[in-house]
DNA sequence: CGTGCTGTTGAGGACGATCAATGACGGTGG
DNA sequence: CCACCGTCATTGATCGTCCTCAACAGCACG
């Protein structure tokens, strides 16, 4: 765990080394209309990197006492909760560039919380409090700018919740197949697999594995992904958004501004 | 619609007429960790009451273009969506002192967006964006308790989720009664009265009408709601508490401060 | 005194769960 | 290189929860 330094040099233009691993922070907030070398240095600066966590492993656990905020650099982790039947459900997934316990951050107090794991290896970043505090201090926008990341993940979950309350198998699969290539795209992954388990959709879907499994096999024979062993991935996402019903407007952020650009800067 | 005038008295002392209308919001923003007279008159006094809203009708649409946030003062409404189905999905309920659309201040744009509806006839105010923002940047601790208030409602979306998804209808069922029973106690009404019909609860749970009534029936039998005609009537909590594996967590925000009490005041 | 909305009841059927094996793959250590 | 193990995927059979359709009853409203 190290200290980034940027140097005199703009996001843009950070050396690749460091470019690389923190430009999917940057598209994140740019995303969310947080624009500006200043107002955006002046939070990047603060991110430590940790090392890689590997796949299974626990990013935030349900009882942690937060300090820090967890940005997700690489992979692929879920918001989760185990319930007392043992099962576990499946809440929200993050890719690069997400917040992982932006929720913690204005609640405090260590109540027991979702965790946050990893689906694949990953590697995050942190950010302290308060070091975040600063920053909002001085850019009130950012203030803003994080709520709004924390009512994109509010619009994924009834998302979420539509899917498993309304929709049957079919289109239940199809839906998270969907989210999933979407936000890959979003961060510039244009290929088809999906790397997540048959068992991590079943928990995000509210499906048993058994029934995901059978759900697959008729997305195989309707063409949409393909036949190959572990991997999922899908070769036709046309016919999967209709079978999904698909609409991707609840995964992102218009891009205006608020009354705050005017009154509160 | 007019403006509320508090004079110069202090919330808790407001005149009987005033002060009866305002205080479910009062009670939030308290519990919401906003204490401090001047802080609170700050934006309760902007408060603008509008007539009341008869059962069935909309608070706030899905295209509106927002301009103020709405503040529920009594009355019981809803957060949905109907789908392409026809189906309504609830999201969550309000009670006197929610914000009803706190979800729109900060992503603004007139997406489409889950629109509210009053369940029983209802009063509400509101507050304009621009008198809003005044408060925010008069005092910054205003912004994060906005903030908290859409986390809290994200926790109960959460909860909704593993409602629909995980537990069979008679839990499911009861866990939305509980729900109901518990925030109605928090803005002071201890009857068992819950004044929600069998269909709102259907499309909350994600269950069919005809499905809610034989939960009903068993309930009955179990001796936890009243037999009478139409209005449901809890008559045995700690049954039904058990029943649904209640645990009211969710519900309520920590008391404890946060960090920019220290940073940001 | 109809007309709606909500609640109630019955019958039949579908979707998905559960239980129980088995297969395939990848990594590990001998 | 092979044997072993754990994880993930696959398949079959059975069962149950909940849905759908359909009809009717009750209360509340104008």
């Amino acid at each position: 765990m190290w200290q980034v330094n940027l140097g005199a040099s703009m996001a843009g233009s950070m050396k690749p080394a460091d470019a690389g691993v923190l430009n999917p922070l940057l598209r994140k907030l740019n995303s969310l209309g947080f624009h500006g070398e200043a107002e955006l240095r002046c939070l990047v600066h603060k991110v430590k990197l940790r090392g890689s966590t590997p796949k299974g492993e626990e990013i935030v656990g349900a009882d942690d006492t937060p300090r820090r905020l967890t940005v997700l650099l690489a992979g692929v982790a879920c918001l989760y909760e185990t319930l007392e039947s043992g099962e576990r459900q499946i809440y929200d997934f993050y890719y690069p560039g997400d917040f992982c316990d932006l929720h913690r951050y204005v609640k405090l107090e260590a109540v027991a919380e979702p965790a946050v794991r990893a689906l694949t290896d990953c590697s995050i970043g942190t950010i302290d409090y308060r070091d975040l505090d600063r920053a909002i201090e001085r850019h009130r926008k950012l203030a803003l700018v994080l709520w709004r990341a924390t009512m994109l993940d509010s619009s994924t979950l009834r998302e979420r919740l539509i899917n498993v309350s309304q929709r049957p198998a079919l289109e239940r699969v199809s839906h998270l197949l969907c989210e999933q290539l979407h936000r890959r795209r979003a961060i510039g992954i244009e290929s088809g697999v999906v790397p997540l388990t048959q068992i991590d959709l079943a928990d995000a879907a509210g499906l048993s594995v058994v029934h995901i499994n059978r759900v697959f096999q008729d997305l195989r024979k309707l063409g949409v992904i393909s036949a190959s062993g572990r991997t999922i991935e899908v070769v036709n996402r046309e016919r999967l958004a209709e079978i999904a019903n698909f609409d991707s407007r609840y995964l992102t952020m218009p891009a205006a501004l608020s009354n705050w650009d005017i009154s509160a800067e």
